[in-house]
DNA sequence: GCCAACGTTGGC
DNA sequence: GCCAACGTTGGC
């Protein structure tokens, strides 16, 4: 059992969104970088826990608790000429993005850059290190802890 | 919209 | 395999 914090901009699909979906389950599409889709294609288990956090909004933070609930298997959109996530160079028989699907379990209240900064416990989560940009990163049991205190 | 940080690309 | 140029991310 292992722990992710995996970003999603809210514009995309919000913790909401994926609370409405079918079985409050969505496919992880759209990434696009190599450290990211290995987390998701390598060391996911079914079952592992995810804190789902919103990007690129007016009040990013963790917004949710969600878990792994597939193993990996290809993103459609990589084969969608329509899709903004489509890649030329990637074919059915060869495909280059792989995905979990991320089952929501609750929302919860908002916790914000500012406020996991101000715990000096979680002071080593990537998400806070400088330049960070890493889509999904690991987060340790007691970062997970921590934080579940805190929702 | 800005811009620092960082990943990717491609010429050599 | 190096590295400059370019593109993207994401907080502010």
């Amino acid at each position: 059992m292992q722990y992710w914090l995996m970003k999603s901009e809210p514009d995309e699909v919000s913790i909401d969104d994926a609370l409405e979906a079918s079985d409050q389950t969505v496919p992880w599409t759209g990434v696009r970088n190599y450290q990211a889709r290995n987390f998701m294609r390598d060391a996911m288990q079914v079952g592992d826990g995810v804190l789902f956090y919103h990007s690129s909004c007016p009040q990013p933070g963790i917004a949710g608790v969600a878990e792994v609930a597939s193993t990996p298997y290809p993103d459609d959109t990589q084969f969608d000429r329509k899709s903004k996530y489509f890649d030329p160079k990637a074919t059915r028989e060869n495909p280059r993005w792989m995905l979990v699907d991320v089952k929501a379990i609750r929302k919860t209240r908002l916790v914000t850059l500012d406020e996991l900064r101000s715990h000096a416990d979680l002071g080593g989560m990537q998400i806070l290190k400088r330049g960070n940009r890493l889509s999904i990163t690991p987060v340790t049991p007691d970062e997970w802890r921590h934080i579940a205190r805190l929702l």
